[in-house]
DNA sequence: ACTATTTCCTGGATGC
DNA sequence: TGCATCCAGGAAATAG
């Protein structure tokens, strides 16, 4: 499930392998639910385009484009990867694997493909190059700004800290890695959290992120990069995915429960 | 303005 | 072996 360390994994990977190709043509599958804007408007978009880099913006992969008419013009192809979707590169003869929603043709002989078996991924393009989304970059925040997205806030600080339109990339696995890193029970109101935790709590999720992103991401299920690579972080797992099994620090096994429906990991010791 | 719950979607795991 | 059921979860939609 691709949060934001994958996505900057991915990111990265394309990057590297796409800037400078042009986009040649599109073929987009019939499934209409991976499409956020409409197929016209993605050809549109993208077609006869430049690709000038490739990032990421919170969970989204950014692909910003350029076309060399009279005047250079700007435009943006997003990707959501949603659980399962994945970007593959490859040659235009590769045989093309079930579940392939989007074909991107590419003038070096390459096709960037769209893949995802649960279709809860979604592409959009913005035509004039202002994409944009609510919410500000976990690693780019700084604590004055941090606690007052929260402390304000009854709901859970594990339901808060998954809520893109405070913080955008922090998705399941890396909410409760933070959150036992720091101390704090998932359940815990952001209410009554203290401005020391709160602290700690900052400090965590940039930690765990950058290790993940050290790491090449977190490797559950079906998570591959666009080399089709595994990641490492799932090694460094210290609660999610451990249920039952005795907590690193203090041996006290790790307990689950669900939290607006996602399944939320903790030390009943560690974590108060 | 918030918060909580439901919905979408399929493959893999589990149970009988 | 086969069939039904459950579960994973990001984000939008809906309800309260």
């Amino acid at each position: 499930m691709p949060e934001l360390p994958e996505v900057e994994t991915i990111a990265r990977g394309l990057a590297r392998r796409v800037t400078g190709d042009v986009i040649e043509s599109v073929w987009l599958g019939k499934k209409p639910e991976p499409l956020k804007s409409s197929a016209r408007e993605i050809a549109a978009a993208v077609e006869s385009t430049r690709v000038v880099s490739v990032r990421r913006i919170g969970k989204h992969i950014v692909f910003e484009l350029q076309r060399h008419t009279q005047k250079p013009r700007q435009a943006q192809f997003i990707v959501h990867l949603g659980m399962t979707g994945r970007l593959q590169v490859c040659h235009a003869q590769a045989e093309i694997s079930k579940h392939t929603h989007a074909i991107l043709k590419l003038a070096s002989g390459r096709e960037l493909r769209f893949i995802d078996p649960r279709r809860f991924g979604r592409l959009s393009v913005a035509r004039r190059g202002d994409f944009d989304t609510v919410g500000i970059e976990p690693l780019e925040i700084d604590v004055d700004r941090f606690i007052p997205l929260f402390r304000g806030r009854k709901t859970p600080i594990k339901s808060a800290l998954l809520n893109q339109k405070l913080l955008r990339g922090v998705g399941n696995i890396y909410a409760d890695e933070s959150l036992f890193r720091a101390g704090i029970r998932p359940r815990r109101r952001a209410s009554t959290i203290r401005h020391d935790q709160y602290v700690k709590l900052l400090a965590a999720i940039k930690e765990v992120l950058k290790e993940a992103i050290a790491l090449g991401g977190s490797s559950i299920s079906d998570y591959v990069d666009d080399n089709g690579d595994e990641g490492f972080f799932q090694l460094q797992h210290r609660v999610y995915g451990r249920e039952g099994e005795p907590c690193l620090f203090c041996k006290t096994p790790i307990r689950r429960i669900v939290i607006a429906g996602r399944s939320s990991h903790y030390c009943p010791t560690c974590q108060k």
